[in-house]
This record gives structure tokens, C-alpha cells and sequence, in this order.
DNA sequence: ATGTCC
């Protein structure tokens, strides 16, 4: 069978209609050339979604939408549990909510020029970042089991960060039904040395200048000016989320037939959300989000005693942590009715429009921030969430450029050494304990961003604020 | 993404 993905009235969305065993169509949004350029996989993969029980309205898959396991990344699919709906561990993936924070310093870029270097080397010590980096803070049983409950508010509990950092956290830092129970002694063990660090692949801390400004009125809400330096955090549950991820879809492998459930694909292994192995991957993603949600908090705290080292003074106050890899009970509306769906976003991040009662004060007026973090090298959005993407993917977003290439080719093209002196000449300080790390993570790997963010905001998923360049990028 | 196969 053939997935063929054609033209819709709008020029930013494409249909695969439903065929074979596709329970609703699959839409994709992109432009002519994202389409062409589209690995044929995402069509495949993302009509082997449309076939999963329970699925409502359409499988989607984002602008950066690339070949996954399962899934494609960049994929969004909601699911009712009153029709057999299920939850899979593949459709958030093995880096349970990866996700972005964004924090504003007050600095301009002629405060920070003449400490760029020294913010450079302090921060590359301060931030354990490379596979299986470990940090400081070695976490007790019960220390893990309160942390995988509490998340970001158990970190600021801990001393790391305060009040105001949750207020500007999805979930306000904390991700409810969340179940260390469910969660395996040898996930947890992985993890207790992991706290506080970035891990590796995409993962990284960047020190970016607010480089232009799209929309002044939205901006100004959000507190970005052109001129001033903002940092990024970009990272996830590390060894914690890969093994519960790891465990579960073995779990729901095996399961799938006692479940009556037809895979397309093995990888796309699942279990209905009302069954007890639905509930309890449940129990243990959310687990996953609180572990990356307290480990942004708490490389949020390291950056903090870096730049008060560097800058005196320097305060750093969270725009947004938002995050891109979960599974999240929601309210939305299908043909009408208001249904509970368990949303799948995998490599899309969520994009809350106008007015959400999920919003704080301050940013339920504009929308959520929509932070779109861009390749090593290459830019980086701040987008605004819009009412109508509720309608069009679940409130979701694009996530990343996406890789145009695999890791492997991206290492026999380039060599980590002249990609860091390539950049250096454009201003730009990589620190990176890997420069394998590196090479796989060459700018020219992934696709343009730009043209992602531009078609995620002419396709109505969300709108353009503001646009960041990088000066110093801390990676795995 | 990931102690890149306990």
C-alpha cells in the first residue's frame, strides 16, 4: 500500500486518506519543499498511528517530523480511552519529556562580550553533559521516590530555585498521577547519579542573544527585547526515562495480543490507557516528566551560580519550561463533544493557545511561549501558542529542526574539530566533551529551522515572536 | 534519546 500524502485546500497541510486499516486520516504539515524532502517512513509510520485503536480525528505529524521508533518525532495522536484508546511507549518515546526552558538574564550582549569566554569554560564545568555524565547530588531511595512525585517543586524544595521558576513550568513543575511504584529499582538506580546533568545527542545549554523580534506586542509580554542574551536549556529524564521506556514497550510487546491489539509495526507497541499495564506506564511516564522537569530545575540552579560567578548580580527568571516528549490527559473537543483524551506528543511541543485555563497570569492573556529549539550552530524560536491549533494538531507545535541526516552519515561528513573552528569564526563557543558528540550534531545534519518555524506559523500551529542566535552552546 | 547489547 501506498501512503501518498496529497494537497489540501490549505498550502501548509497534506492528507494521507484513510486506507487499509487507517481508522481516520493522517494530516502533515508542511510546505512543498518540507514534503518533498519528507522521509517516506513518517508517511508509513504515521499511518500505522492512524490505525491504532481508539485514535480521534487524525495522526499528525509536525514541520521537523522524522522517522522514529514507532512513531515518527514530530508526531501528535490523541486517544479516548472510552474507545478502547490506548497509551504507547513509543508515541512519547525513550527520552520521556525532553522539553526546553528558556531563562531571560537582563544582560545585553555588551554586558556579556568581555566574560563570553569565561561564561563559556565555567559553564562547560558546571554542567556534567556527555553520555552517562553523572553529577553531584547522589539522590537516597526515598530522595528519588519524592523527587520523581514532586518534580520541579521537589527541586525547589531542595533549595534549587524558587516559587516563582514553577509558576513558569508546565504543570507548574509537579505532573500529577505520577507513580514511583511503577517505576523499576533499576530505572531508579541508573538515575541517582543523573540529576543535574544534560546528557548527550541534541541535549544542550546555550547562551543565546534575542537577535529579532517578530511581534513587538507579544514579545514585550513575554519580556524578550532585541539585544539582550537569554539561555536555553534543552534536555530530558536521561537514563531514567530510557529505561522506563525501554522496559514498557517490551511490556506492551508482549501484551499487545492478550489486549485483542493488531500491531502494524512491533515498534509501535502499546496498551489500552484503561488496562493495568496502561496505567501503570502511566504512572511511570509521569514519574519520567517529574525526573526531567526537576533536572532542568536543577541545571537551572548550576547556571545560576555560574553566571553569579562570571556576572555578579545576574539574575536569571524562567520565560518557560515546556516539554516535547509526553503523554498528557486533555480536554478537547471532537464533533462537538468534550471528550478526555491522552494526547501524544512526540518531538511536538505543547502550544497552549489565548485564554487556557492551564496558562499563568501573565501569559494566559498572549498564549503560552512555544520554545523551538534549533540545531548546534543554528538558531532558535520563541513562538506564541494560537487558539486555532486546538482544532488543527491538539494545541501542538513543531519542536526542532529534525535531522535531515542520520548520525552516522553526519560522522563520516564532518569531524567535530572543524565544526568547532567553523563556528568559532562565527561567534559561536562550543564546549563538548565528545567531538564524535559534535560531528553528529553538525548544523548542516538537521533541516533549516527557519523554514520549520515559518511553517508552523503560516500553517496556524503557532505564531512568531521572537528569533535567538547562539554565542556559547554547552553540549552532550 | 541511551552505562549506543547484561
Amino acid at each position: 500500500m501506498e501512503f501518498r500524502p496529497l494537497a489540501t485546500e490549505s498550502p501548509y497541510a497534506w492528507r494521507i486518506a484513510p486506507q487499509g486499516r487507517m481508522r481516520v486520516p493522517a494530516i502533515i504539515y508542511a510546505d512543498h519543499m518540507l514534503i518533498e524532502a519528507m522521509d517516506h517512513k513518517v508517511f508509513k509510520q504515521l499511518s500505522n498511528v492512524a490505525s491504532l485503536p481508539g485514535i480521534q480525528q487524525a495522526a499528525y505529524a509536525m514541520p521537523d517530523a522524522h522517522w522514529g521508533y514507532g512513531f515518527p518525532i514530530g508526531g501528535v495522536a490523541a486517544f479516548d480511552p472510552d474507545e478502547g484508546g490506548v497509551v504507547s511507549g513509543g508515541g512519547v518515546g525513550f527520552d520521556i519529556s525532553c522539553g526546553v526552558r528558556t531563562l531571560h538574564t537582563g544582560l545585553t550582549l555588551d554586558q556579556l562580550r568581555p566574560h563570553k569566554k569565561a561564561l563559556a569554560d565555567l559553564l562547560a564545568v558546571a554542567i556534567p553533559a556527555g553520555l552517562g555524565s553523572t553529577g553531584t547530588i547522589k539522590l537516597t531511595h526515598r530522595e528519588m521516590d519524592q523527587m520523581l512525585i514532586g518534580g520541579a517543586a521537589w527541586a525547589v524544595q531542595q533549595g534549587y530555585g524558587s516559587e516563582a521558576d514553577l509558576l513558569r513550568t508546565e504543570e507548574h513543575g509537579c505532573m500529577a498521577g505520577a507513580n514511583p511504584a511503577d517505576v523499576s529499582e533499576k530505572a531508579k538506580e541508573r538515575q541517582r547519579r543523573e540529576m543535574g546533568t544534560l546528557g548527550s545527542g541534541n541535549h544542550y545549554l546555550e547562551v543565546q542573544l534575542v537577535a529579532q523580534v517578530y511581534d513587538a506586542e507579544t514579545a514585550a509580554a513575554f519580556d524578550l527585547r532585541e539585544g539582550e542574551i537569554v539561555i536555553s536549556i534543552h534536555c530530558g529524564s536521561r537514563g531514567l526515562g530510557h529505561q522506563i521506556g525501554t522496559e514498557f514497550l517490551k511490556f506492551m510487546a508482549t501484551k499487545a495480543k492478550d489486549h485483542g491489539i493488531w500491531l502494524p509495526d512491533r515498534e509501535l507497541a502499546c496498551a489500552p490507557i484503561e488496562s493495568k499495564l496502561g496505567q501503570s506506564y502511566l504512572g511511570a511516564m509521569r514519574a519520567g516528566i517529574n525526573c526531567a522537569l526537576a533536572n532542568r530545575q536543577i541545571l537551572t540552579h548550576l547556571t545560576r551560580e555560574v553566571c553569579d560567578d562570571v556576572l555578579p548580580g545576574t539574575q536569571l527568571t524562567l520565560l518557560y519550561d515546556v516539554s516535547h516528549n509526553t503523554c498528557k490527559r486533555e480536554t478537547h473537543r471532537i464533533d462537538g463533544k468534550e471528550k478526555q483524551l491522552f494526547v501524544h506528543r512526540k518531538g511536538a511541543t505543547l502550544a497552549l493557545g489565548p485564554g487556557h485555563p492551564d496558562l499563568p497570569d501573565g501569559l494566559r492573556e498572549v498564549g503560552q511561549p512555544v520554545i523551538i529549539g534549533g540545531s548546534m550552530g543554528t538558531e532558535s524560536y520563541i513562538l506564541a501558542g494560537v487558539k486555532e491549533s486546538e482544532k488543527l494538531a491538539f494545541s501542538s507545535a513543531c519542536h526542532g529542526a529534525g535531522r535531515a541526516m542520520s548520525r552516522h552519515q553526519a560522522t563520516k561528513r564532518w569531524h567535530g574539530r572543524n565544526v568547532i573552528k567553523e563556528l568559532e569564526t562565527r561567534g559561536i563557543l562550543i564546549r563538548s566533551p565528545s567531538l564524535r558528540g559534535v560531528a553528529e550534531e553538525a548544523p548542516g545534519a538537521y533541516k533549516d529551522v527557519s523554514r520549520v518555524v515559518d511553517v508552523a506559523h503560516q500553517a496556524g500551529l503557532s505564531r512568531k515572536v521572537a528569533r535567538l542566535e547562539p554565542l556559547i552552546c554547552v553540549k552532550g
